[in-house]
RNA sequence: GGAACGGUGGCAGAGCGGACAAAUGCAUCCGCCUUGAAAGCGGAAGGCUCACAAGGCCCGGGGGUUCGAAUCCCUCCCGUUCCGCCA
């Protein structure tokens, strides 16, 4: 959520930092916001005096009872009685227009960085990093899809993953499915020395998923599962981010970081029957994230080290890859500032994202109720809250199998890979 | 899922219709004492809203009763123990 005081005392602030997202309709909530807030004031003043007084009155009520002056206690109780129905009466228009305003700034985005680089789509992010480790050409045997690679090693069937779960899910089996497990353990271990490792549950409350930025405005790419009112995490983001909901810490204990290993799943309501074959996108994938709580003095480092760990992540695979910023009209709504990873797939021709490294403000730490502590200061701040993946584990498999596919039709798996298989250096056509 | 008992400040724990933002202890901070420390003595100190002050709100969440609720009632959530079920 963006500062409601920031909102008020600052209005053209806001105004002009959102504006830079490209989207009208937001200035219009914007507006609706301001107006609900002020009417939230107006009636909480109201409701306040009333309150005042009453409490006045139930004190002299009890001084009066206990001197025994029975007829004085009666007349203010009716006064008392009087003012209870007006206080009831404001106390639901109050509940009513903070419930309007909670709803419209649950909304409204977050105000993008200064330095983030202005743009209307995905076609404006500038290029930051790369490409790097491209080979001068790729050969006739790389320009295979890894569906059709993976088929022909035998390490993927999706066909029946379709008969147990339906479209859009994915089944590895054999050295496939050890790669997937193999990804996961080399990016946790590339960042154990920094990150505390988070086994999170996968299923989390309405709450948890409000606070990251899904819910309310994406819960239709969200799978719920009702009876039980939770929600499956689309990323590792949401437990782990909302960890410390709630809680002060103290800012020595900040950079906080953690990074968790999970299932991810996604509806993909907004993609059904696109990258349908293959890995590219799925209603469940396994990836690494990596996450920090920090103060926003040093958060813009941090989120340069998230992406520098990403980077060394791909980059120690040996994949060729380059590094965009995103512009303010491509950015996720919770997003200050972002970078995405790309990998080049020569069977698909295509950069696929792999990584997502953002800065989120306080936007999230706000709605999670995140805070810190300054030594020797009193109040609280709203802590930042970062992430990236680490690594996200089907596209990069995709990745490996197009990039190193040999003439053989096998595939070298990367070095760094090998401790992690058993031994193996290759996964060779079976038969 | 059933039963019993619980949920109060950083922690422990009292209060069980009115003077309660809430005793007391521990921890914390500041003085005094001391060469320094400990002990001892004296004092300070919760969060949110709010430009500030005033005021308001916060005793697990929500609702109700009442002039007045930490305290009574309803409901939900969570915890502990026992039973049931079960990787």
């Amino acid at each position: 959520m963006i500062d409601v005081r920031l909102l008020r005392n600052e209005p053209h602030v806001v105004k002009a930092a959102l504006a830079r997202r490209g989207k009208p309709e937001l200035l219009v909530q914007l507006d609706t916001a301001i107006s609900l807030d002020e009417q939230v004031r107006d009636i909480t003043a109201r409701r306040d005096t009333i309150r005042a007084r009453v409490n006045e009155l139930s004190k002299l009520v009890g001084t009066a009872r206990r001197t025994g002056d029975n007829d004085e206690a009666e007349k203010l109780q009716a006064e008392s009685r009087s003012l209870g129905d007006d206080e009831k009466s404001l106390a639901e228009s109050f509940e009513t227009a903070q419930g309007q305003l909670r709803d419209v700034m649950l909304r409204l985005p977050n105000l993008p960085h200064p330095d983030a680089p202005d743009g209307a789509s995905d076609h404006d992010n500038p290029l930051v990093i790369g490409p790097n480790l491209m080979p001068a050409s790729f050969t006739e045997h790389q320009r295979m899809p890894h569906w059709e690679i993976a088929d022909e090693l035998g390490i993927l069937d999706n066909e029946r993953a379709v008969k147990l779960s339906g479209a859009m899910f994915t089944m590895q089996r054999g050295a496939g499915a050890m790669l997937s497990r193999a990804l996961c353990q080399y990016a946790l271990d590339m960042n154990a020395d920094a990150f505390e490792e988070i086994r999170p549950p996968s299923l989390v409350t309405t709450a948890t998923l409000t606070a990251t930025g899904q819910l309310p405005k994406f819960a239709e790419d969200a799978y719920a599962i009702e009876r039980d009112d939770l929600w499956c995490i689309p990323t590792a983001e949401a437990p782990l981010t909302s960890m410390y909901a709630g809680e002060v810490l103290d800012e020595a204990q900040l950079p906080l970081r953690l990074m968790a290993y999970s299932s991810c799943y996604r509806r993909e309501a907004g993609s059904a029957g696109r990258d349908t074959r293959g890995m590219l996108r799925a209603h469940e994938f396994d990836k690494v994230e990596i996450f920090a709580l920090s103060t926003p003095e040093t958060a813009d480092e941090l989120l340069i080290e998230l992406r520098d760990r990403a980077e060394r992540l791909i980059a120690g695979l040996g994949l060729p890859y380059r590094i965009i910023e995103i512009c303010t009209g491509d950015m996720g709504q919770s997003h200050h500032r972002s970078f995405d990873i790309e990998v080049y797939a020569p069977g698909c021709d295509n950069w696929l994202e792999v990584s997502s490294v953002s800065w989120f403000s306080d936007y999230q730490g706000r709605r999670a109720d995140i805070r810190y502590r300054k030594v020797g200061e009193k109040g609280t701040h709203i802590a930042n809250t970062l992430n990236g993946s680490a690594l996200a584990v089907p596209r990069v498999w995709a990745a490996i199998m197009e990039n190193f596919r040999q003439a053989d039709g096998s595939v070298i798996i990367p070095e760094v890979l090998r401790p992690y298989m058993r031994g193996m250096d290759r996964i060779s056509p079976q038969g």
